[in-house]
DNA sequence: GTCTCTGCAAAGCCTTTGCAACGCT
DNA sequence: AGCGTTGCAAAGGCTTTGCAGAGAC
């Protein structure tokens, strides 16, 4: 509402790293920024280039290492996941909200999101014939989206 | 039967090979020898390395780029599938018989197969909410396997 | 004050590429 | 003989690491 507040505001606004703090995990300006670019383009999947770009567009000097450093920390908080969409690098997302799954496209590249319930009773299956249980790891699927596919 | 005609025997044994020759491809000793050890030890699931490491125990000249390079020819045909398994590494085995996936154990990194049909009628149900169809690609699914599980 | 985190530079790891010589067909 | 292929060395892309100083608590 008020737009000369925007600073204190973004200061209040990270539950999840805040409880962070009471295990020893500090919050520093470089921390809070990249957890915050995450949060900014929540249903992007954004790879560590493209999280430096921005993070570096609010704070010049930040150093690539930091955010590789960062992002591993949370990663193993549990508050990002990191993604294999099946390219040479990783990309990351905010492990907010309850699992989901990937749809690569391998003509285009576009990534969509899939709901955890389209696995049917796919892991009880999976259980059966592998023992092999997948708690709550994410799937990625490829495939040709139907924008390709017509082309 | 002959024990002394093992060179001629494998000379004659790889259809899949020489039926390239008829595209311009040729079939040298060392895309023969690639093309070798991964059919030898075709339900396992070798990085570049280990097929450095077995390929250069039969001819130790034999050069990491080619390897690489016969790698990746062999993909391209269609004669072989490079499977990522979570790690940063490809894999790749012999792309004989029927599709089938991979479920990779994130504890100890044991690999599974799963037949084709695990999947059921996923496909349909991807292709429904999403739009996108899965074609001939294979799914790697992570997981923890029975024996990590009890202990 | 302590102990984590940052910036910097250098290295690590897997894989690819340019180029001249080689060898399959 | 022609053109795909090899060996070699060097580079390329992404990510990690060692270290000293800075900063969060």
């Amino acid at each position: 509402m008020n737009g000369g507040d925007q600073t204190k505001h973004s200061h209040d606004d990270a539950p999840e790293l805040t409880a962070r703090r009471a295990h020893g995990k500090r919050l520093t300006r470089q921390r809070r920024l990249v957890w915050d670019v995450l949060v900014a383009e929540a249903d992007e999947h954004l790879s560590a280039e493209a999280i430096i770009e921005r993070v570096q567009a609010r704070m010049p000097g930040l150093h690539v290492a930091t955010v590789y450093r960062n992002l591993e920390t949370l990663v193993d908080e549990g508050l990002v996941r990191r993604t294999n969409l099946g390219r040479d690098r990783a990309y990351y997302e905010p492990a907010r909200g309850h699992r989901h799954h990937h749809i690569v496209c391998q003509q285009c590249g576009t990534v969509s999101h899939l709901h955890d319930e389209v696995l049917g009773k796919l892991p009880a299956r999976i259980r059966s014939v592998s023992g092999f249980e997948l708690g709550d790891s994410e799937v990625t699927f490829f495939g040709t989206c139907a924008t390709c596919r017509s082309s």
